[in-house]
DNA sequence: TATATTTTGAGAGCTACTCTCATTTCATGG
DNA sequence: CCATGAAATGAGAGTAGCTCTCAAAATATA
């Protein structure tokens, strides 16, 4: 939203170089759904908005919005960070600890993701826990991240990408990713979501807190 | 389904004692609209069966079968054992530690579900990895029994049950129980689905295989 | 400017799901 | 056994998300 800043942070999309006209449009068209689908909910809330609204208010056909996206749920929540956090997670140094390594690449992601929109990401936060249908889009989406996760897991450790092991590892990161993220809605966004990252990753490495060992 | 053996077992839906006509009647109609939809499904899938074709198997009229059940997915899926498991995990031994806790509650829901009708589990398991709108459910489902955990972790542990650290350490074992079924369902239920839960505890035990701390 | 390719809009169609209301079915007291 | 009240059912209309098709409009290319 915001390509001054976003130009030179790490994590965020991809600058468009020398696009022709049908590439900016479309570029454009896709944005405005996603405004017009952003300002609706706001004002009227996710179920009383409906795709006819967004069309109308977007001004594209109802048919132009399911080309751009394939679900209502979609035109909220879809973003392309996972291709970037594997690479920056491939690129740590060596002696880092794995923890540590995904620590980092949250962190950088949840900072990207908030300086790009901040009253947006919040708004998708407050979706997921409000309603289910953008929910489970949610969990399917980072599920998806899961299986890249897996990979640079894999590969980290020598392991088999598709044991039970490294995907039960992975899944465990992203569950702890969602929690803290729904947590922070939960309780009116109340604090840094990355304190609570990083309060759910110690979970994963050392246990529940009163557990000394 | 097998009255005869479910009822002497664990954790197992509570036998009915004198019910009324009505109330027979009633289970009577729930049993047929799922077995009329196990068949359909396994005719022709999931997606190809509609609600309509599932009323004229069950014979009853398409508004009965909403009202039996609140979706499509729930036909398939719904199946109380939360409360049973929960009761079941509050009465073991105090000194047991919490992860075998765990492991025998797992392993007496598996045995109970798997007792009850083998075939239908695996169908479940099956759905549940093919049709997104199926596992999406399942994982509302799961989310809903982790909230349950969370209750018996805090209990056990003296921790606050809404906290982020209680939250993300029962999200963990809900997580590595699905992890095992789909990978269980995607490797053609081929081996123990208790082993695969076993391996998936482990891991959140100790971490991956070559961690050796 | 002419032609090929993409993108769009219009509209029909399907299905899950909701709501309402009249009808049927069961429960209960006399 | 019957009358009355309550609950379950069926029929039907309606909504909204989503798919598909086809012709018109916009853009690229020569």
């Amino acid at each position: 939203m915001n390509p001054m800043t976003a130009a030179r942070s790490p994590l965020s999309p991809t600058d468009r170089p020398q696009l022709g006209l049908r590439e900016r449009k479309k570029i454009k068209t896709r944005e405005g759904i996603r405004a017009a689908t952003y300002a609706l909910i706001k004002e009227q809330g996710y179920d009383a908005t409906t795709i006819e609204q967004i069309a109308e208010r977007a001004e594209v056909s109802p048919s132009t919005v399911f080309r751009y996206f394939p679900t209502k749920e979609d035109i909220v929540l879809t973003d392309e960070y996972d291709p970037l956090m594997l690479e920056e997670l491939r690129n740590r140094p060596a002696g880092e600890s794995w923890l540590d390594s995904v620590r980092h690449v949250m962190h950088l992601a949840i900072e990207a993701n908030n300086r790009e929109d901040p009253e947006v990401a919040r708004m998708r936060a407050h979706l997921s826990v409000q309603v289910p249908a953008v929910r489970s889009r949610m969990v399917e989406s980072m599920s998806a991240t899961g299986r890249l996760l897996r990979e640079a897991i894999a590969e980290r450790h020598g392991l088999d990408p598709d044991s039970i092991e490294v995907r039960v590892y992975a899944m465990s990161f992203i569950g702890g990713l969602m929690e803290a993220s729904m947590y922070w809605a939960e309780n009116d966004f109340e604090g840094e979501l990355s304190d609570l990252v990083d309060r759910a990753l110690d979970v994963l490495e050392h246990g529940l807190p009163t557990e000394n060992t």
